[in-house]
DNA sequence: GTAAAGCCTCCCCTAAGAGGAGGGTCAAGA
DNA sequence: TCTTGACCCTCCTCTTAGGGGAGGCTTTAC
C-alpha cells in the first residue's frame, strides 16, 4: 500500500511543503517516485516520519535527526547533549520571565525599568525619585503605604543600592553554596545588613526586618526581584531573617 | 561626542553587522550620516540602543521593540502579552525536557527508537502523560537500586520514592518558574503528596508536614537532598508548607 | 470530452543578522 | 606627498524550516 503527498500529510497533520522539504534535504525519500513524477510513500516511510515529527517536538534541528536516524549513532551521547541544552533554556527563560515581571509591575505604575536602571546609581535626587516612583506607586496602591515625600539624599542612596545588592549577592551565594538559613555565615551578613541601615537612619530591628523579608515574599514586585537574583533567594531570606530574629531575641 | 559603529559596538557589545541592520530596518537611525557615509551616534542614540537590546533579551522581535519604544503605546498590554508568551513556551520547555529525560534513559537501557513508537501521535495529552509515565519508571528503578541492599520491602518503597521523587520536581519546577509559595499550583502538588501518603498508610496532616518540612531545614541529610535537586527548594517547600496548613486550617 | 482535484518544479519570502567581495576614506609615519 | 593599515561603505549570498504562489502536467469522476 503506497501513499500520496496528501493521504501522507494527513495522516501525519504534516503539510505537503513538509514532505517536499524533507525530501530535497534527503531527510524521508519517497518509497519511489512514479512515472508523472508524484512521491509515494510505503509503511516504513510512515514510521520513519513518525520518528522525525517526535525528535522534532523535542527540538532536534533536521540536520540532526537526520543523524539521530542514522545508523551506528551514539544517540544518548546526542540526547544528553540537547538535555543540557533545553536545560540551560529553561533557565534563561526562567530569568527572562522574572524580568518581565518586574518590568511589567514598574510599567503598569508608569515607569520603564530595565535590569541596568534597578541598582546603577544615580547622578541627581530627581533621577532617584523617578527610579523608586515606580516602588512608590506599587506600594502606594497596594498597601496604602507612601515613602514619597521624605527628602532624598543622593549619595547617601547610591550607597544604600549599592550595600543592598552587596547583601544580597553574599546571601545568594550563601545559599548556592548550601549554607544553614540559620547559621553564622548568614546571620553574620545580616548583621551588617542591619548596622549599616541602622548607621543610615533607618531603626530597624530584627523583629522588623524579619517582618520585612516576609512581606515580601508576597509581594510580586520585590519577590521578582529577589529571585531574578537567585532563584530561592526571597524563601532563604525570609527564614534566614526569621531565625535571626528569633536567636537575636532570646540571647 | 559623536561615536563610529566600531566604538558603539565595543561599548555596547554589539556587532557593527547589527548595527547596519538596526539603520536598514529604521529602527535605530545614526545621529548623521557624513559626507562619506560614515554613520555617526550620539549619546540619545546610545541610550536607545541600550533600551532595544534590553527588550532584545526578552525575546521581543526587533519589530515588537519598534513599537514599544514608540511614543502613545499600551506598553503594559505588550509586555502582558509576551508574559503569556513566554509561560507557555516554558511550560512547553519543561514538558520536552521531561520527555527527553524518558528517552534517554530508554537510549541507556538500549532501547533505540521503539521508545519514539511510545509517543508516537504526539500532540494528544495522552502522550504527553506516557511520557510522564516512562520517566516515573525510571526514576523508581535508579532509586530502587540505591535501595535495594536495604532489607525493606523494595516495590512499595520503590512506588514512594518515584511519587517523592516526582514531588520534589514539581515543586523545583514551580520555585524556578517563579510560583508563589502559598499559590494554587503548589498547594495543588502539596495536597497530591499528601493524599498519597495517606493512601499509603501514613497519617499526615497538613500541620504534620509543615513541622516535618521545617525540621527538614536543620537537618543536613535532608536539606542537602532537597537542595541538590534545585537550590532554595527546602525553604520554598516549607515555607509552602506552612502556608499550606495556615490555609487549611483556617478553612 | 471536460472539469476538478491533485501533483510537479521553480522562484521568492521570512528574522536577525553573518560572512565576504570589492572599493572608498582616514590618520599616521616616511 | 605617498603609502600603509585600519576603518568604513554597499551589495550579495547564506542560514531554518518551510509558506505562498505561478505555471503547467496528470489523474479521476462524470
Amino acid at each position: 500500500m503506497l501513499y500520496t503527498v496528501k493521504e501522507v500529510s494527513e495522516l501525519a497533520h504534516v503539510t505537503i511543503k513538509t514532505l517536499h522539504h524533507y525530501h530535497k534535504i534527503g531527510l524521508l525519500l519517497p518509497r519511489e517516485v512514479s512515472e508523472a513524477g508524484y512521491r509515494m510513500y510505503g509503511q516504513w516511510e510512515l514510521e520513519r516520519l513518525q520518528e522525525i515529527l517526535f525528535y522534532k517536538e523535542l527540538d532536534f534541528s533536521l540536520e540532526q535527526i537526520g543523524e539521530l536516524l542514522a545508523e551506528n549513532v551514539d544517540r544518548t551521547a546526542i540526547l544528553a547533549e540537547q538535555h543540557r541544552l533545553m536545560q540551560s533554556r529553561q533557565k534563561r527563560l526562567t530569568q527572562l520571565i522574572i524580568t518581565l515581571e518586574a518590568s511589567l509591575a514598574a510599567a503598569k505604575n508608569g515607569g520603564t525599568m530595565n535590569q541596568a536602571d534597578m541598582f546603577k546609581g544615580f547622578g541627581s535626587e530627581a533621577e532617584w525619585r523617578e527610579a523608586l516612583e515606580a516602588q512608590n506607586q506599587h506600594l502606594k496602591e497596594n498597601y496604602g503605604y507612601d515613602l514619597a515625600e521624605q527628602p532624598i539624599d543622593v549619595p547617601k542612596m547610591n550607597e544604600q543600592a549599592a550595600e543592598a545588592v552587596r547583601f544580597m549577592k553574599g546571601a545568594a551565594a550563601c545559599l548556592r553554596e548550601g549554607r544553614r538559613h540559620d547559621g553564622p555565615e548568614v546571620a553574620q551578613l545580616i548583621a551588617e545588613h542591619l548596622a549599616f541601615l541602622q548607621a543610615h537612619g533607618h531603626a530597624i530591628q530584627p523583629d522588623d526586618y524579619a517582618a520585612q523579608s516576609r512581606f515580601f515574599l508576597g509581594d510580586d514586585f520585590h519577590r521578582s526581584m529577589l529571585e531574578a537574583q537567585q532563584v530561592g533567594l526571597a524563601y532563604y531570606l525570609c527564614l534566614a531573617a526569621e531565625a535571626y530574629a528569633a536567636g537575636s531575641g532570646s540571647n
